[in-house]
DNA sequence: TCAATTCATTAGTAAAACTTATAAAAGGCA
DNA sequence: TGCCTTTTATAAGTTTTACTAATGAATTGA
């Protein structure tokens, strides 16, 4: 039994005739009259009753009738879906990014995204960095943006841009002249940061390291938004990627660029070799639109 | 897309090889690489990411595999049910018949049936005589057992037998002794009969005036068993279709051959000209065991 | 009885599906 | 690194299938 005869079948049963089924499939006569005994024969049994002057179903052929609307149904359907699927009318896409990238550079990349595939439903996990590259690999998502891991394993590693530390002072302060700093000059105040596990605060605490320098924590918070607000209101000083450069002046307080030494790190996408169409175009907006971020020329 | 190609893609899909899939098939490499090649054009993508050492799907191919293990299981269920009706593996058959063949000739004919086709579910409607007309014609069921219709309009009637009326007496009545009995000879007694509408009642009626005689009706039922009991028991005399014989002994009642008029009437099978298989096997058995019913030689 | 309509059959052709043979690519192993 | 093995892709040729045009047969309606 094939699609073709099943679709003959359904064509003829439903005129009962032969004549304007073969309009309907744009057939010849005879070559539908061959799939009508080509199914028949595949079956084992007579479904049409056909006379030169009338054609009916037999009992069984009137049993088939329901079933072959239904198959044939599901089965268009499923091709549809599969068709749309490809050319980006439907689709779902899982996206994981570092709470850094996912509200300050992904809202404006989605929106690019949207007006072009406005079918596509994308959801974001916006969870910490380690979590990023997990949940890739785990396939709970097919993409993640998060900073470049050490050891991606099979993963694909796509770099976006290179980020770099700046600092983050109050606008009260008399950090607030320079026009760029020194770690050590940052480090004489009091200063604020994110809670571990946060992948910045590993990379501050780690570079600094190198360079026998540490960190005066006086106050941790797990958002950055608090981070922000802390040093706007003048509790201290911090450190951020440049990414967060809009939200932190958003928040009151000002961003100023950091020396001896530079921290910068590679933020990318991160993805399986094999990508849906639909993952792969978000891949391709967000190379496009996504450029690294810097200080606002005030 | 074809359903060639959608179980040549569940065969890659779930063996992640080519090379087993093509076992599974029955077919050679080449036509497998090609039939994917060819279902992947039809939906407009990747469904498989195959390299010299390695098969495994893409996205959409995940997205596809439910799908087609369900669209292809249903294919098969509908193939295989339809191939079981045709070889009366699998079927359901509704007959009405009128109750003095339902109730009497018919279960006989339906254990033969069952004997040869088990899996074949029987329907019965015990239904007078212009019903079973009425529900073969509107198709309620495939197949009546009646006596043979004046104007039969589209629908087929094949004779079984010719029935002939008998008398049925009181054991203690002194008619009991006789071979045969004339009609002139019965209606000086007590007649009991079937309720109008009854066709065996209208029968006799219709008959009977054309000799000039009438039924002297004492009693009136609905039941055959009950006219049959209250013979019995001395209340009067009935003619029956002499498929009741039987059935009249067993209720004690005794039959007797009537004549001057003998009146008979066709018993037969009522279908329209297509049948399903299943009906056209019951025709066949109904032909082959039902004869026509004669008196006891005690 | 004849014309018209409709499905079946036949024959020839175009298309497709399949197989064998060969090529190319990638991992395993020395 | 380079060779061997395994696995999929491609090419060429053949068989099979599917289709069309022409013809035939049967039934209805005038």
């Amino acid at each position: 039994m094939t699609v073709k005869q099943l679709r003959a079948f359904l064509a003829v049963a439903q005129t009962l005739s032969f004549t304007q089924a073969c309009e309907r499939l744009h057939l010849s006569q005879p070559a539908l009259s061959l799939a009508i005994k080509g199914l028949e024969e595949s079956l084992g049994g007579k479904l049409l009753i056909r006379s030169t002057r009338s054609v009916r179903l037999t009992p069984e052929g009137e049993s088939l009738l329901p079933l072959a609307k239904h198959l044939l149904a599901q089965w268009d359907n499923t091709e549809e879906r599969l068709r749309q699927r490809f050319t980006l009318q439907l689709g779902r896409l899982s996206v994981a990014a570092m709470p850094a990238f996912a509200c300050n550079l992904l809202p404006a990349a989605l929106v690019k995204f949207r007006q072009q595939y406005p079918k596509i439903n994308i959801t974001v996990h916006d969870v910490i960095n380690e979590e990023v590259t997990e949940m890739v690999r785990s396939r709970q998502v097919e993409m993640g943006i998060a900073f470049s891991p050490e050891g991606a394993g099979s993963l694909l590693f796509t770099p976006l841009f290179e980020d770099h530390f700046v600092a983050v002072v109050p606008p009260t302060s008399s950090l607030n002249q320079a026009s760029q700093l020194a770690w050590s000059t940052l480090l004489n105040h009091d200063f604020i940061t994110l809670q571990r596990p946060s992948m910045v605060r590993r990379l501050l605490e780690q570079e600094l390291r190198k360079q026998h320098m540490e960190l005066p924590v006086a106050f941790e918070s797990h958002q950055l938004s608090t981070v922000g607000r802390m040093v706007a209101d003048g509790l201290g000083v911090s450190a951020v990627p440049s990414m967060c450069i809009r939200q932190m002046h958003e928040l009151g307080a000002r961003c100023i660029p950091l020396t001896a030494p530079a921290i910068s790190c590679r933020v990318g996408i991160l993805t399986h070799q094999e990508l849906s169409v639909a993952a792969h175009a978000l891949r391709t907006v967000l190379l496009n639109t996504v450029q690294a971020p810097s200080l606002p020329l005030d």
